[in-house]
DNA sequence: TGTACATCAGTGAACGCGCGTTCACTGATGTAC
DNA sequence: TGTACATCAGTGAACGCGCGTTCACTGATGTAC
């Protein structure tokens, strides 16, 4: 909002966010400036500094608005295993995709960024949540299998964690080892389903 | 080589790609600049333009000699599928993990630089090259099943390389979604396992 | 073997640029009375 | 309801910095004769 009318902005923060995000999304982690997004919300430079207190702090905020978004999509994508735990966890995983297509900048400030979320309690909370997502539904999906048969919870959740991520950062954006982002949703789901049947949730 | 005795420096090409990948290894793939390579090669800022056409091109030179060398780490280890495909096929995965611990500046300068291969023939025909090495392998594993079992080998091979990536990015540095870089290996390798029974590939 | 000279890989100074950040300031807001 | 005033979210100019790139140049190399 370059032209608006009155000497406050009135929501500055939150638009120094969305217009990072918007910046990521359009030119890459690499290309975010404080400056830049200070321009698209119509503000000088020196005026972010009262809301963030500097450039990373700004940049750890977007991750960490991302990564509440991220695990609560995950959660209700997953809706504790409704109606049945294996439909559940395939939804979750096009909820992983779509996170990643819808919101290009987020994902990018979360995982491509650089930032390191040690240094930020908040953010480490928030990342966390998402993880413990993940973790529930992997949880939900061991309870399946016979007692002597289960995998570790926490691994099968990493497991997961990897292959959508490799697919979003391999297939679905246009990427040095990847070629188009047709198929990522094929990619992941069919991953899914072969390492699913690994486990012996699915039947041949 | 800062202190170097000649005017002449006998090998800067090499010597900037090498300054470069020690560089992003260093401090990431954003902090790169062309003057800190050059510093670091012992050569001023503007010697670097006898060898390359700006920053962009030694960037993806870092990167087309990274996919080489990728490519023949992978060929190497996979070893035509001796003496058994399934060994053979869990050694290139660790092969995988291994050049990404190795050589992080090129992995890096390969996966997060934001190069694109698309307007670089040499870059596009490495990073091919070593996709290929993936494919083959996938096959050699798919010619294991009875011909009506056999899934499509790109498939596979995407399958694989979206896994070892996500493993990589996750696991193996500290990265936002990550925890400690202990057990990327294990969790390639139990990742790889259950992927491969969910093919048929491995008994119960 | 010696010398003239073309070639070319370096230098170093300079440029314009945009960055992150600081500073004293000013305009708007909202609260106390 | 009106006014004084504290608060605070903005401004805009300035800073030092390091970047990528260009330029005329110079020192070293190696080849022809």
């Amino acid at each position: 909002m370059p032209d608006r009318k009155t000497y406050h902005h009135g929501n500055l923060r939150q638009a120094l966010v969305e217009a990072t995000a918007v910046l990521i999304q359009e030119t890459g982690p690499l290309a975010f400036t404080l400056s830049e997004a200070a321009r698209r919300a119509g503000v000088s430079p020196a005026a972010p500094y009262r809301h963030f207190k500097g450039r990373e702090d700004l940049l750890e905020e977007v991750a960490r608005q991302g990564f509440v978004d991220f695990g609560t999509r995950l959660e209700q994508a997953f809706d504790d295993g409704r109606p049945r735990p294996l439909t559940a966890f395939m939804r979750m995983g096009q909820a992983y995709l779509d996170f990643a297509a819808e919101q290009p900048g987020y994902y990018m400030a979360m995982f491509e960024s650089g930032i390191s979320i040690a240094g930020n309690a908040d953010l480490a909370a928030a990342s966390d949540r998402a993880q413990q997502a993940l973790i529930r539904a992997a949880e939900t999906m061991a309870e399946r299998l016979p007692p002597g048969r289960r995998p570790p919870v926490r691994m099968v959740a990493n497991h997961i964690w990897a292959l959508s991520h490799g697919v979003v950062e391999l297939f679905l954006r246009g990427k040095p080892g990847g070629r188009s982002s047709i198929g990522a949703s094929e990619m992941l789901e069919s991953g899914a389903i072969i390492y699913l049947r690994g486990l012996g949730l699915i039947g041949e």
